[in-house]
This record gives structure tokens, C-alpha cells and sequence, in this order.
DNA sequence: TTTAAATACGACTATATTAGTCCGGTTTTA
DNA sequence: TAAAACCGGACTAATATAGTCGTATTTAAA
């Protein structure tokens, strides 16, 4: 129910590897042969990481990934949304049309969920990467 | 990556609507009816909340649920673990078996994970299914 | 004592999500 | 110009979730 995705799991590990390299340009090959994640899907996710502004990359020869904030200043919440998009903890809360909810007349749980969902966004907000490694 | 599954939700639509009704007994069609929740699958979770004594039921003609217990003694976490069972938030933490882990090694990131496991673990004891109502 | 309405239980199927692969590109350095 | 890297999208595979089906068993009431 709360786990997170390999995705989460790759970017954690990718990302403490190329901060502690500091400016040294590191490839998506080198980490995932260190800790046997595959290179495919490492590269896509480094890719992603590059787009959301959170490495940079070099192309070419040569080429690969360096960091492009501190750590401590990428919060887990704005990885996950990153890495994953926004999502809710229950699906009616997903889009801002609750029509689509046929229950939503007599269902009265959607407003504590949603409390539960700002409480979970909040200690999510505290944590930063920094504090995974 | 934080979201309630259907069976939670219908569980605590459920929980609800059983302890509103006080002493009266509840059937699973009626709930199931009242909030468009496929039968056989509401029936199943209501079963397995019996089993696991959150309700009581009585078979046969005019049998049902009865709410065991009140609502603010059962923690979200109760309710979790007990619908879905455990779960960790990286899977190598699942098992006690490290080893199984092949990056165990040279991976750091296990240690932060597992306190922010036991972080989320105490908001969802303090938040009881009463909470959803 | 039979029937109908309910829970009980397990196996099965369908759907959605996640994880991983493949392939053809582009960029860049040696 | 070739090789090594990033880039990007479509595809497949694996897993988890959601939902269905069939067959018991229990029990109150007709």
C-alpha cells in the first residue's frame, strides 16, 4: 500500500552515487553495472532525473550525468512527483471531477482521506534526498 | 506510490456504514447495493474483517455483520496490516533475509528507508478508521 | 422439512500498474 | 568515421489489484 517503486529505489541510489562523485561526470552505465540495475531502464530514469532539472547531462563520447542541486534541496515529495506524477491516495481524489464518483453523494470518507492525504504530502515535503544515504 | 486500495476504501465505507447502524445487523448486499461496490468482492473483504474479529457475522436467513468493536480502537495500521498484510517500502526489507539483497553491499539507502517506514507506520497507528467517518 | 437468503471459501479471470527490453536515433570525442 | 554515450518512443513481460464464479454451509421462516 506504501512502497516505493523501483524507479524511486534507482533514483535514490543514482542520485547519492553521482553527489558523492561531486563534478566528476559519472554514466548510467557505470551505475547500473555497480549495483546490477538494469541499463535500460536506469538510463530512461536518469533521463527523466535530466528533463526535471535535477541532473545535467553531457552527451557524446565521454559523456554522462552530473548533479545540478544539492541533494538536500530535492525533497522526496518533488522526486516522487517527478519521477511519478501526481497521484492521490484514492482514485475520485485523482481528478477535480467528482462526478466521475458515483458514490460521492453518500460517501463521506473523501474529505478525512483527504486530510490524510495533506498530512502524508507534508512529511514527504520534509524529507529531501540528502536524507537518503 | 501512497494510495489506499479498493479494498481499503470499501473497508472503511463499509466499517462505516455497519457501525452507524449500531446493533442492527447489516448484509453485504445492502452496503454493496447502497455504494455500487461489486458484491462478491465487498462480501470477501467483510469476511475476512470477521476473521480477523474487527466484525462479527451471523449466517443464514436474516444473518449479516455486526461491528465488533469500536471504531476509534482500530488503527488505519490495524486495518492495513490486516487487510493487505505486511508490506515494506523497498522490498528488500521484506524479508529478514538480507543476503537475498544482492546490492546489500553497497547500498546505503536501506537504513533511511527503513526510518521513514517506521515514520509512516506511526502516523497510520495514530490515525484510527473512526478518523474516516 | 424444504426453500430461500445469507455467510464462507477457494479457484479462476480480467484489468491495471510496474518493470524491463528493444530499436533507431543524435551528439560528441578520439 | 567509428565508438560511446545520451535520447526517446514503442513494445513486452511480470506482478499486483480488482472482480467473478461456483459450490458449500448455515439458519430462519414458510
Amino acid at each position: 500500500m506504501v512502497r516505493f517503486s523501483k524507479k524511486i529505489e534507482y533514483s535514490l541510489i543514482a542520485l547519492r552515487y553521482i553527489a558523492n562523485a561531486k563534478d566528476e561526470i559519472i554514466t548510467a552505465k557505470e551505475i547500473s553495472n555497480k549495483y546490477n540495475i538494469p541499463h535500460e531502464l536506469l538510463a530512461k530514469i536518469l533521463q527523466k532525473l535530466k528533463k526535471e532539472n535535477i541532473l545535467i547531462s553531457n552527451q557524446g563520447v565521454n559523456g554522462g550525468y552530473k548533479i545540478s542541486k544539492p541533494l538536500n534541496e530535492i525533497s522526496l515529495s518533488e522526486l516522487i512527483e517527478k519521477i511519478e506524477g501526481k497521484t492521490a491516495l484514492v482514485e475520485c481524489l485523482h481528478t477535480d471531477n467528482i462526478s466521475d464518483c458515483f458514490i460521492s453523494d453518500c460517501c463521506s470518507i473523501k474529505d478525512p482521506i483527504n486530510k490524510m492525504q495533506s498530512e502524508l504530502e507534508n512529511l514527504f515535503k520534509t524529507k529531501m534526498v540528502s536524507d537518503f544515504i
